[in-house]
Parts: structure tokens; sequence; C-alpha cells
DNA sequence: ACATCAATTAGACGGTTGTCGAAATGTCGA
DNA sequence: TCGACATTTCGACAACCGTCTAATTGATGT
């Protein structure tokens, strides 16, 4: 539904272009990370590059997997993760240019 | 409530040394930003430095006075901003220092 | 084919939150 | 003192959000 970010992985083939955030996507990802889990998904992908299973997200948070799966939704569609399954598990990954033009943007005000 | 930021000025005198964030503290702020009134409360008082009376924002935002005092008391509860009364009006500031501290503590994920 | 497991979806429930109008508080000038 | 004005507080209401359980989808191994 966001096609200004979009989902996909070839529209930010080009890494010196920065990406741009409108100020909706902005306040987006601002909602998304005001959730203690959310935040808390975000700071372990932050830290493990590459590491994420849904489940080992699971293991650490007190939350049934149906509000993980929520919350994962929510973190994807503010732009700031990606899901991709691969077979019976879906792997996680933070968008680490969206992250950085998060920052950017805040950074600019 | 939150003595580790508090609402003072005294306690932000040296400088050199950055105030540093609790990961409530930052949630508190996250949470804070997550509205699009509360956001462009934000990003006014950081343009024009020393420039915020109350009456100034309601001229801009399509809401109620009630409305504006609820949400500048959550931006001060989230110590982002200080509000100092001045016979009538209210005096708004942008804790820059906290703005400071909370970016560098988003970038240090 | 079947059982098992990971993840999502559907539906419901309770708590939080943004909003308002009305009343209250506090300040200034006439 | 009194009235006008800025702001806050109170009480209420609707919408949103995080959470759960139960049911569903989809993939894997036996």
């Amino acid at each position: 539904m966001d096609a200004t970010i979009g989902t996909g992985a070839h529209d930010l083939s080009s890494q010196s272009t920065t990406v741009h955030l409108s100020p909706s996507q902005r306040l987006n990802i601002l909602k998304a990370l005001g959730d203690p889990r959310r935040m808390e998904i975000i700071e372990r992908l932050s830290a493990c590059h590459d590491c994420g299973a849904c489940s080992d997200m699971r293991e650490c948070l007190p939350i049934s997997a149906a509000t993980l799966s929520h919350h994962l939704h929510e973190l994807e569609t503010a732009g700031l993760i990606l899901i991709e399954r691969e077979g019976k598990f879906a792997k996680l990954t933070l968008r680490r240019d969206v992250w950085q033009a998060f920052l950017a943007d805040l950074q600019s005000l």
C-alpha cells in the first residue's frame, strides 16, 4: 500500500541515493516504534545481522504467536522490516536503509 | 515522576556530558512523537528558537484549547519540551539536549 | 496420507488515547 | 472590582490498539 517505500529490494539498489521519507511515513514509523515489543524486535534485528527467525523472537518476548505476527506485520507496513518466507519459517531483516532515512529525517528537524 | 530527566534546568548545566536516556524514557518519547499534532508541535518548536506561545500553536492546529493543553502536557511529561508560565501566556521551548540524546540513543542501536 | 509444527487470520475483549464542551483557575487592564 | 482572555482540569465518549484463544493455512518428515 505504500509505493514510496515499497516492499521489494530492487528499489534500494543505488547505495548513494538515500531513501526519502514523507511526513506520513515518518509518523507510521514513530507509531510503530512506540510499542515496547516492537521496539525490542527492532533492537534485536539491529543487533544481529541476518539472524531473525520468527520463533527466536517468541522465545524472548512474553507474547503469543498471534500477537507477534501482528507486531511484525505492523513493522513491515511501516517499512522497517522485511519478512521473507522460507519454507516453514519467516526470516526477518531490518531495512537499514529505511532506518537510516528515518534517523536522517529526524535529525533534519 | 521521572527523576532521570527532570523538569528543572540546572541538571543540564554541564554542556559536555550528554543526557542519557533510559529505555522507558526512549519509549515515552517515541509514543509522544507518534501523534500528528504532537509531532507538528515539535517541528514548529524546533524551527523557531524561542518563539512558542501556546496561542500561536492553536492558530495552526485544528484542535481545541483543551486538546492542545493535553498534548503539551504529554510532551512535557516525555521530557521533550519545557512549559514556563509567564503571566497569561505559556512559553514553550524544545529541550534540545533531550532531543539530541534521543537521536543519539536511536543511532546507537 | 497423516501428524506435526510455524505462522497467519478471525473474532472478541479490555484498556488506552485523542477529542470535545463546560467549568475552573489564574492574569491582566480598565 | 470586574470583565476579558489564556490555559488547565473535569468528565464523557468514540475510536484505536495490544492481547488472547481458536481456527486456518502451508510446509516438512514419516
